[in-house]
DNA sequence: TATGAAAACTAAACGGTTTTAGCAAAATGT
DNA sequence: ACATTTTGCTAAAACCGTTTAGTTTTCATA
């Protein structure tokens, strides 16, 4: 397999300029009236040779390097991940790669991140910002750089925006659980302040409202280890006995609600109704199954790449005007959240 | 924020050479005898104005990419993706990005996967190999790339490989169930034909043999669909009513099996016990709790990442001997595999 | 047989950094 | 006073592919 051979390699061996190698190469042989005979001579070598461009001679001079940045709160959750696995599985198609990282919810480290994919003359942003970035987001804009946000977004920044309807998803699963009959209905939550987390406590509240029931709130610390994040739930549950129904903001806040009514012998299906945000896998086949709030994920990946390639697209300063995508969430109903009557 | 500003900028701006430049910032001005007013001036101006170096121009020169490419079987399983996660923490520290891309274990997308990695600098490999790479990988080697296998290897192949004693997780666990007075065990496994997967047959089949027990093996189609799998299970268990206990040999099978035994109405933990490979974040609080056998993660991530690092930091020619690094699974008891007495 | 135009191809610049080799000036030694 | 060394800095090549702005050759037309 010896070493990679360059275009130079090639003109030297066939005696012919570089240029015209690049233009048979790229496909514009035609357009500048090379001779069938050469292009043929030159296609051959190339396939016989197995020469491949290289990718960072192509991407210095263009300044493309058909690489997308996905940078996610973190790439280990299942969410995330998901998104990732779909998101790569169509950029693949267009010869596209992905590098991610994890921003861990942390503004600086986020700018960082970010400045280094830049360097790396990333042609493509997907990106789930945590607070205090609108400045970075908005100079990656201003540089006519395609981004795209999901999960959540900044309501005074015109950008491209995926996402799912939160509001409605909660308001939803609340009335799924008011009509079971549940009358002390908790919401368990981030105190992130993200848009995501806020639009989907105001769907908890407005149907609340709508049932005239009495609103019980647990926001948790953000950054909180997961041992204490079980320690607040189980408090909680601990001040407010009555509460027969939790909805939980996020699949990671289930995982630890969960082993709160563990450890509290709370019987999910029995003693208290259980509805989470985000499905999961092992949700279906929990004992009882577990009621959730699913994002579509397909639809959510194939927006993202669809509007990041639309952009990608657009030549030069054409701009492209940014759009938002809301799509709806799906309420699946199972065992957690129907009361025995 | 304005367009990025070059070398060839600072040295324009400043009046003195771009060579001069580069050795300031790349902290050989003592070596090439740069006085320290002149260094002073050219880093202050380089703080002033946020000048990035151009990484991609940084790679074309050297060769050099700081970049790890990340080739596993699938980003989306939580396995795959925590390794990504940890990996990624250690490797930003270090100044290296990951691209990572999913195999879906296709052979032939595998190859041109590292093909393309290749092409684009990436300085080392993290590989799940499939079937039939050994070529490939080898071709890797043999031009001195750093590369680690993990999670399955290539018997016949001297390379780096970190993964765990998959045949006495197997036979623990097994030889757990025996204690329990399981007299049927059944192991659920793949017919990838992957080395983690034949140690754990092996493993399986040893402690079945010292227990005095009759083995019970289901191989199910490795490309199946997940219905398809979930029916292949049914069928397995209605043909064999006296198995009263199950080890799956991947997270994922598990959670196949689990829908088949959920439809078959048997209760785990009553009517079957069940142990699973690789351990999840949900199996703790599933109703009962799941026994799982569960690879050291974070070790796991850690001599990936060092074993790399150690053969990225070899200067040249001079050639480290491949490690093997076999790390021991720990056995997680949890109610799922403990016959109530 | 000029004249013009199309056809076929190429030199050179560009992009940003690193490295090699080396030059001029100042300092030191004899 | 002259040779040698040290200091401080730089030009130019190299890396690899793309693009601009040509040049030369061939052919057709008047």
């Amino acid at each position: 397999m010896s070493k990679k051979i360059s275009m130079n390699d090639i003109a030297r061996e066939l005696n012919i300029s570089i240029t015209t190698i690049s233009f048979i190469l790229n496909g514009k042989a035609k357009e500048m009236r090379i001779s069938d005979k050469l292009s043929q001579r030159v296609l051959d070598y190339v396939k016989e040779k197995n020469y491949n461009p290289n990718t960072v001679g192509q991407s210095l001079r263009t300044g493309k390097s058909r690489i997308i940045g996905l940078v996610v709160e973190d790439i280990a959750d299942v969410f995330f991940a998901s998104v990732a696995r779909l998101i790569e599985e169509k950029a693949y198609k267009k010869g596209y790669k992905i590098i991610y990282c994890s921003t861990e919810n942390n503004t600086k480290k986020t700018i960082e991140l970010i400045r280094m994919l830049r360097g790396r003359n990333v042609d493509g942003y997907i990106v789930t910002p945590p607070k205090d970035i609108e400045h970075e987001v908005s100079s990656l804009l201003s540089e006519g750089l395609p981004t795209v946000l999901f999960d959540r977004y900044f309501p005074q920044l015109k950008t491209n925006y995926v996402g799912i309807d939160n509001y409605n998803g909660a308001k939803t699963a609340i009335e799924h659980l008011a009509k079971q009959q549940y009358k002390h209905i908790a919401f368990v939550t981030l105190d992130s302040g993200q848009t995501q987390m806020a639009d989907r406590l105001r769907g908890y509240q407005a149907a609340i409202d709508d049932a005239g029931l009495i609103p019980h709130l647990l926001e948790v610390e953000f950054s909180a280890k997961p041992q204490k994040l079980v320690q607040q739930i189980i408090d909680y549950l601990t001040q407010n006995k009555n509460i027969d129904a939790i909805l939980f903001a996020t699949n990671y806040l289930a995982l630890r609600g969960f082993e709160a009514l563990q450890q509290k012998q709370l019987v999910i299906g029995e003693q208290i109704g259980v509805v989470a945000f985000d499905d999961h896998a092992f949700f279906k086949v929990f004992n009882p199954p577990i009621s959730a709030v699913a994002q579509p994920m397909k639809e959510l990946s194939e927006h993202l790449i669809e509007t990041l390639f639309k952009n990608l697209n657009a030549k030069g300063d054409q701009q492209i005007t940014p759009v938002e995508i809301i799509l709806k969430p799906e309420l699946i109903i199972r065992q957690s959240s129907s009361k025995k009557l």
